[in-house]
RNA sequence: GGGCGGAUAGCUCAGCUGGUUAGAGCGCCUGCCUUACAAGCAGGAAGUCGGGGGUUCGAGUCCCUCUCUGCCCACCA
């Protein structure tokens, strides 16, 4: 048998193997149904599942390993469960990141996109797209994940540029989109309108700087007197239009109507009288700058006022700012401040922490701009749907009549999350000023000004004919068309009863898997234009689609963030970033994701540390050499005559009363820990997965069933042969399971020893295409029922403590390791049947030369209890450090102490009797008379120490 | 300012609808190179469950409150 099996695992030898093995067979695609058969099954309930796309300019980091591998084991899960599933990969094309990216490039060769124009620098960025992009993907190829790569796509695809545009368009027919002028977040860095998600704000110690305005009387002539305004931004007094004060505010009363004298510029600007005004912060009197402030902007707009732009695109003053055009806003800044002071007007300057705007991207502090751009009217109800995008949206997490939700958050306090933000939710501004994206279809005249919209680039207005139209310059979002994906991937808009099985199939997907960044800026975004335009598409039966089959995804798993050891977040400036790569390089794929899927507990984030990864390194190993444990017995065996099937090993067997104790035992601890691990995985507790996995390898099968498998089998040819090959089947199809049951969590050591079982000649391509060996109901009660009720799980559990028992008494005796001790045992009849009936495995895991039965409890010193099972003694003249022993038992019998009298407490007490259920008082009752009797023999024991 | 989490062994974390004496991994101590694995085996020590109050026969678990800590949203110049 070729079962050579290195001593150690080492995964770098076969990762590669197999990762690329994966790919080139092409396990993983799941072709459109009806367009030819898949060749390994999986045709029942489907399973879809989107990556959320990594930027192409992306390299992989902890929290993309940790998505992914969540991704995967819950997709290789489902698929092995007999799922059509399908996990559909993609990038996106993510404009400003990749903008930047190339633009960088441009200035090493000092160069610039302007220099090179739009076209040439949107033809640069495809070139470096094609030589870099994928590396993201490459990376996720290199760690398994089990994605259809047939499908990838990129957001900048001719199909998804289909969907972006048809999705812009009817949006504007519906008259949900709409181009203005309004305050937006401004990058002056990247020269571009930014949404409120992409703007992060920080504390900032800044000042508020106090100035006095002149009032001025009719001839314009300054009075004397003064209102004095406060400001943390003195730059944009340029572009003051009025000063406002509250209506109901006594200290300027006097003041209404009246106007005041701009200073710097000399500009005579009015007093107005607003509500939105509060009269205790700072002087009570506000600037109105309706071009460089949000609220301004409103007010402006309240009073009619004008608005006046002081800067331009790099937040340089522009020319309306008199003498200071020009200058970069914080040197105009500076020198307005000195002016003013210089010209008596500075009233004060206090020291002010405030929340200073920046850009998401490139950390550039952010400048509310008046521009005009592209939105999205969120709120707005759509003519002949009456009702909104953000409402449809709402309706889709919240019950509906049925008491269902057509979507669900996991954990579910993200719902919350998501409705107060969709509940609050502004306009959303779509224009970009970049050149790398999807160009707004939009076409301005230049005869009537009017703008046309069109499906297909058009060549005249649509409104006066006149041939003289030119497009909008602006791009879209980046998250416009990612939002687009869960319909787009699937065909939309080509949605025909030709094009639809592939939409019919596998939307709405039936899970999102993301971190709780990404909620607003693309789940959001997601659920309203998926919902929008799928509820568009009627039912494959020709029904209207219903709002539960509209939604994107019915479910979304929501993981945590993953920090470094010591819960600090991970970024480059602090150089605490964990490069997954390079730890997967150390510990093999393998132990990095089942340490992710061990830590990844809902609601928590992360603390990711290597000392559980290499602690997961070991389990690989001990998989490993557990196998090869197996393998070498089997060829102990085969030596003997032992032929093993393995062609039929990956079967269920039927497992009865026939079978042996250590059989169905071991049987019925499987099922228990497969069908936990498949209970564990439908609510995503990956960790409770992880923990019911690792703890039934290791500590079942390997520290128990391998221990007494090994003290059992017998290869003598006058032997119990029979015996041992029954063994030695159990073994290699729990294995087998095992591997199966693993394999989600551990794709590339399974996959290998999985092989190395069939001999290099599986019955499937790979085990992820094998089933997950969860049994039905019907078989899990007949062999795990049976096997409690038969008593099999207590006896083998009698055993096995016996020998814990023994063990732990010879070390606290002081008796050498291996020197055989012979022993004494009372038993009821139960156990002593199952000692009887393992007594070679007792005795040579316990170092036991014999045991003598005995009709009497054993007293005093030196006894071992199982209660009302069995007592027991080492023959043996204890060698034990009486200090030591002392201070032992005096805690012991302290600990009991205090719990005889808590329980004595409770039973005496007629409330707790009368309450109680029966079992928790029976229970109270047992352990009152264990610790009774365990307190006794401390004591005794305690006594018979020689004196100090 | 509004909202949401977290606080359990030295460290990282479990502990489901309240029910017998609170668990795991790592680390630590003791002894073992037992021919699968020293990345291992066996045996141990270690927690007044953040503080206080309450409900209950019974609270790590439910309620109130305080302290510390993390995050999200809002953005009054």
């Amino acid at each position: 048998m070729p079962h050579d099996l290195p001593k150690a695992y080492d995964p770098t030898a076969i990762e590669d193997h197999w990762a690329e093995y994966w790919v080139r067979e092409k396990l993983f695609e799941q072709p459109t149904p009806g367009s030819g058969d898949k060749a390994d099954g999986q045709s029942g309930e489907q399973f879809s599942i989107l990556l959320p796309p990594p930027n192409v300019t992306g390299r992989l980091h902890m929290g993309h390993m940790l998505n992914q591998t969540e991704m995967d084991i819950l997709t290789r899960w489902r698929r092995m469960s007999g799922y059509r599933a399908l996990w559909l990969p993609g990038t996106d094309h993510a404009g400003i990141a990749t903008q930047m990216m190339v633009e960088r490039q441009l200035a090493a060769e000092n160069t610039s996109r302007e220099k090179l124009g739009r076209e040439a620098f949107v033809e640069r960025v495809w070139e470096w797209k094609r030589h870099y992009g994928g590396a993201i993907l490459d990376q996720m190829k290199r760690l398994g994940a089990s994605v259809d790569w047939s499908r990838e796509y990129f957001t900048m695809d001719a199909r998804l540029s289909v969907a972006v545009r048809e999705a812009f368009v009817r949006l504007y027919e519906q008259g949900l989109i709409y181009r203005g002028a309004y305050i937006v977040n401004w990058c002056p860095r990247c020269q571009t309108a930014i949404s409120d998600l992409e703007v992060v704000y920080d504390e900032h110690k800044g000042h508020l700087w106090e100035i006095r305005y002149p009032v001025i009387d009719e001839a314009g002539k300054d009075t004397g007197e003064f209102v004095t305004i406060a400001t943390t931004r003195p730059e944009t007094m340029l572009g003051d239009v009025a000063v406002a004060v509250h209506p109901e505010d006594e200290r300027y009363a006097h003041l209404h109507g009246k106007k005041l004298r701009l200073p710097l510029l000399d500009r005579q600007i009015p007093i107005v009288t607003d509500d939105w005004v509060s009269r205790d912060f700072g002087t009570g009197a506000v600037k109105v700058t309706p071009a460089h402030d949000p609220n301004d902007f409103a007010l402006g707009e309240r009073h009619h006022l004008p608005s006046i732009s002081v800067m331009d695109a790099t937040a340089q003053i522009n020319e309306n700012g008199g003498q200071y055009a020009g200058l970069d806003r914080y040197v105009a800044r500076k020198k307005i401040v000195a002016d003013l002071e210089e010209q008596g007007l500075l009233a004060g300057v206090k020291d002010h922490v405030h929340n200073v705007g920046h850009c998401d991207r490139c950390k550039t502090i952010v400048e509310p701009r008046l521009s005009t751009q592209w939105f999205i009217a969120v709120n707005k109800k759509a003519e002949g749907r009456g009702v909104s995008m953000a409402e449809l949206a709402i309706a889709a997490v919240k019950a509906g009549a049925d008491g269902n939700k057509a979507m669900r958050f996991t954990p579910e306090m993200y719902e919350k999350t998501y409705l107060n933000w969709m509940e609050g939710i502004h306009d959303w501004c779509i224009s970009r000023q970049l050149w790398w994206g999807h160009r707004i279809p939009a076409w301005h005249c230049a005869k009537c000004h009017k703008i046309t919209v069109a499906r297909q680039d058009p060549s005249a207005c649509a409104h006066c004919s006149s041939g003289e139209i030119t497009q909008e310059t602006d791009v879209l979002d980046t998250w416009f068309s990612s939002g687009l994906l869960p319909v787009s991937v699937f065909g939309w808009p080509n949605v025909t009863a030709e094009t639809r099985a592939d939409f019919d199939t596998f939307y709405p997907t039936s899970l999102l898997v993301t971190g709780f960044d990404i909620l607003f800026f693309w789940v959001a975004r997601m659920v309203m234009l998926g919902c929008w335009f799928s509820t568009d598409v009627p039912m494959a039966d020709g029904t209207p689609r219903p709002l539960a089959e509209s939604v994107p995804f019915r479910e979304v798993y929501i993981h945590a963030l993953v920090r470094d050891a010591n819960r600090e977040k991970m970024s480059k400036t602090k150089g605490n970033v964990i490069d997954p790569i390079e730890i997967v390089k150390q510990y093999g794929t393998d132990a990095v994701r089942f340490t992710l899927a061990s830590m990844a507990s809902p609601g928590t984030d992360i603390a990711f540390n290597v000392a559980r990864t290499e602690g997961y390194r070991a389990f690989a190993n001990k998989i490993w050499n557990a196998a090869r444990l197996i393998f070498m017995n089997l060829e102990r065996g085969a030596e003997v005559g032992i032929a093993i099937d393995v062609s039929a090993i990956g079967e269920v067997p039927e497992i009865g009363s026939n079978d042996s104790d250590f059989v169905r035992w071991l049987w019925s601890e499987f099922h228990q820990a497969a069908r936990r691990v498949d209970e564990s995985l439908q609510n995503y507790r990956f960790d409770e997965a992880a923990s019911v996995v690792y703890q039934f390898f290791w500590s079942t099968f390997c520290d128990r069933a391998l221990e007494f498998a090994k003290a059992r089998l017998e290869y003598s040819p006058t032997g119990e042969l029979t015996r041992t090959k029954q063994i030695l089947t159990t073994l290699l199809q729990i294995l087998e399971a095992t591997l199966r049951m693993l394999s989600p969590f551990m794709p590339f050591l399974t996959e290998e020893l999985w092989h190395a079982i069939y001999n290099d000649k599986p019955p499937l391509r790979s085990i992820a295409l094998s089933s997950y060996p969860v049994v039905p109901t019907g078989v899990f009660d007949r062999v795990v029922g049976g096997a409690f009720n038969d008593g099999v799980q207590i006896r083998m559990k009698d055993s096995w403590d016996l020998i814990s028992d023994v063990l732990s008494e010879r070390k606290h005796s002081g008796v050498p390791e291996k020197e055989p001790v012979p022993i004494q045992v009372h038993a009821i009849a139960i156990a002593r049947t199952s000692f009887t009936a393992n007594v070679d495995v007792i005795q040579k895991l316990g170092h036991v030369s014999s045991i003598e039965y005995v009709d009497n409890e054993l007293q005093g010193s030196g006894v071992f209890r199982n209660f009302s099972r069995y007592t027991g003694r080492l023959l043996y003249e204890p060698k034990i450090d009486a200090a030591a022993e002392r201070e032992r038992l005096t805690k012991e019998i302290a600990k009991y102490d205090k719990g005889l009298a808590a329980a004595e407490r409770q039973l005496g007490n007629d409330s707790f009797l009368a309450k109680a259920p029966a079992h928790v008082v029976e229970g109270l009752r047992k352990q009152e008379m264990e610790t009774r009797l365990l307190l006794e023999k401390a004591r005794s024991a305690l006594a018979s120490l020689p004196p100090q």
